[in-house]
DNA sequence: CGTGTATTCAAGCGATTACTTGAATACTAT
DNA sequence: ATAGTATTCAAGTAATCGCTTGAATACACG
């Protein structure tokens, strides 16, 4: 095989994972498997695409090397095929933050809170709660939660917050988190419990950046 | 603006970025992008791709925001956007290595070498060559070692290192680099002065990769 | 000012992609 | 076995993409 030919066919390679990552609804799935495993139907419904389709582009992805498959029963369980493409999503994400001016304003538009909301960092946190200064909450779905948290988080879905507020302490400072930095939840949570009283935070970032940080994840 | 809204626009944007890079073609050009800025008509030579065909991909990159034109008299010179852009190639290469088996066949064809090259890595590399320790060898065309290199390297180009061996000393170990790790110039390189009695190694990675850990580079 | 060169634009064609629909397959549980 | 559910397969259509060709634009130099 002569070479020229070699590195061309590598970046054909390369570029059968560029066109896995080239769709919206993809990425959406990506995001979605960064959080838990799932099944084809599951994630068919929290994306609202149709079964078929989900499944196709599962296919697509598992092609592409980003997603392994389970079957147990007559479920398929997708997960993310490892790490690297945790940080692949990442740095796509860096990029559109820095060279696209349409993410920024997109960013902007329902995170002028972010400002306001004092994001804690990573590695504060985890100093932090690690001397139980702060109560860290998990408001994502519970079978999110159950597939992986941070260490001591305790999980009150944001559907659940109003009427489980009484289970927290007003004088401890809460950080919220949830998939990850354009994540809404823990942005809601955070102005219900301000308006409610409670000293509250969120995390900058969620469960994959806080993985790729090198931090430990409980399960 | 709804939030469900807004999600999926920021889907479509980071999509944008996706399909950028689903294409050998683009993946090529920006490997070239990431050695140094090149205008449109010596990225179509070195690419074998038609001038309106390179000026096409060109555009649609930068559209995406992973690269930036520099006008110039009648050249236009584009260069990538910014370290973003060389971290998410980074990382799509690393998705391929890990859970691609054509991409582990692919590198095994050639860089069967790889393992009794005994690559030396970048750390290693920046503290014997601050001693003097090594003569670190760049061999990449000159337009592009201009650009930007590793501090003292010098600078022979593949093509000419057969008649300039006697520029170096028989003693003192050659370190050789090139455009990354799938280059093949610095393979050649070692190759050839170890044939010829010279003792040789090449680092691990090439320029971008040295960027990308936080090294200084020397213009 | 005209000539040559670098780049971009515009139109066209074949190949690929996304999604839908309807059916087939695989497994579970009664 | 039978019915029910999860997933995949197959076929069809509209839209998009990659590349080519030929022309237009932009700039430099004599």
């Amino acid at each position: 095989m002569s070479t020229p030919d070699v590195k061309k066919q590598l970046f054909e390679q390369f570029a059968r994972i560029g066109t896995a990552i080239s769709s919206p609804a993809r990425l959406e799935l990506l995001e979605l498997l960064a959080q838990a495993e799932r099944s084809v139907d599951s994630l068919a419904t929290l994306t609202g695409l149709t079964v078929a389709n989900s499944s196709q582009h599962l296919q697509a992805l598992k092609r592409a090397g980003l997603i392994a498959a389970r079957k147990q029963g007559q479920f398929v369980f997708y997960r993310l095929a490892g790490i690297e493409v945790t940080q692949l999503l990442e740095a796509l994400q860096s990029v559109g933050e820095a060279h696209l001016a349409e993410v920024d304003r997109l960013v902007r538009s329902f995170v002028d809170a972010r400002d306001t909301l004092e994001p804690v960092d990573a590695a504060e946190l985890a100093a932090r709660a690690r001397k139980g200064m702060v109560t860290v909450l998990d408001v994502r779905p519970a079978e999110e939660f159950a597939a992986g948290h941070l260490p001591g988080a305790v999980n009150v879905p944001i559907v659940e917050l109003r009427e489980r507020l009484k289970e927290f302490a007003k004088g401890k400072e809460v950080i919220a988190y949830c998939r990850g930095p354009y994540c809404l939840m823990s942005i809601e949570a955070v102005e219900l419990l301000r308006a409610k009283g409670f000293k509250a935070r969120r995390l900058d970032g969620g469960l994959p950046q806080w993985r790729l940080a090198g931090l430990q994840v409980e399960i």
